[in-house]
DNA sequence: TTTACTGCAAAGGGTTTGCAACATG
DNA sequence: CATGTTGCAAACCCTTTGCAGTAAA
């Protein structure tokens, strides 16, 4: 656990307070494990990381901690939910590769050049739309290494 | 049904053909219902569209029709899915906005420079992934004019 | 005439919810 | 100690499937 972590764990808490809601043993350890991975994980990753919490507990603590704002739901290509910490927790805006065929989800950067890029004409787009943007996903979809 | 329509039918048709389907009336009632809507389509729009067609058959055949790649599945930000035609078919790329409140999706264009720069990226970023990419995906997300 | 397709109803499977016991602030 | 949280099991709801009858090629 490092100061990064702390980091987390801290603004979780923050974040949870100012709904009225409590940081329980079981809040902090879905937290650390999505801080752990290295993709968005699926119910059945997090059950399997939490082998304490029961499945109702981890859905409903999913359910506040996206309210919160501190975790954020991520669309695959299948039907599973999968989960990662919010882009501003970790203060990294990132994208995700994604398999069509396993529904393997990755995180990957995209060079800054296209990220400006993108946030300039998207933000033209968002004006015409007569919509509030929050945010744009950007991902790839593909068949990974062991599906080819 | 001008002749653009008369195409969309044809061309589903002969894919349908290819993998050993046939081209039922349900099958061209629903080729008909999205390609006349202007933005993706729920199961429920499409009960609403083809109120003689049954709900079962209404999935068999959008899953038929997306292996056939005539209809592509939208993810929105709900759970529910959305169909469309397939860009293939339409001959025109093209993205969503979508709201994260009540689901509500639509579709957009970019600006041409943009999506050849994205085009250009996300061949280099592929290459290195080991993903063989198919396509990709970019969602502008926030809220509607109705749900802000 | 062969075999894919359809409708109906029942089954599946991920997610949500009611409730009593428990833990947090 | 007041109230948010948890576990268990049942309920939900979108989606899939079995089966017998129908229709496409």
């Amino acid at each position: 656990m490092n100061t990064e972590r702390l980091d987390v764990h801290d603004v979780a808490a923050r974040q949870l307070t100012v709904i009225g809601l409590r940081y329980t043993s079981n809040r902090r350890a879905l937290i650390e494990a999505l801080a752990d991975a290295t993709a968005p994980l699926s119910i059945p990753d997090l059950m399997r990381a939490m082998p304490t919490a029961s499945q109702s507990s981890i859905y409903r603590n999913l359910t506040d901690l996206t309210n919160a704002g501190v975790v954020a739901r991520v669309q695959g290509t299948d039907e599973w939910a999968r989960f990662e910490l919010d882009d501003a927790i970790t203060g990294r805006h990132h994208h995700h590769i994604m398999c069509e065929s396993c529904g393997e989800v990755l995180d990957i950067d995209i060079p800054e050049v296209l990220e400006h890029q993108l946030d300039t004409n998207l933000a033209e787009l968002a004006e015409k739309s007569g919509y509030k943007i929050t945010h744009h996903r950007l991902d790839l979809v593909g068949r990974c290494s062991n599906c080819q």
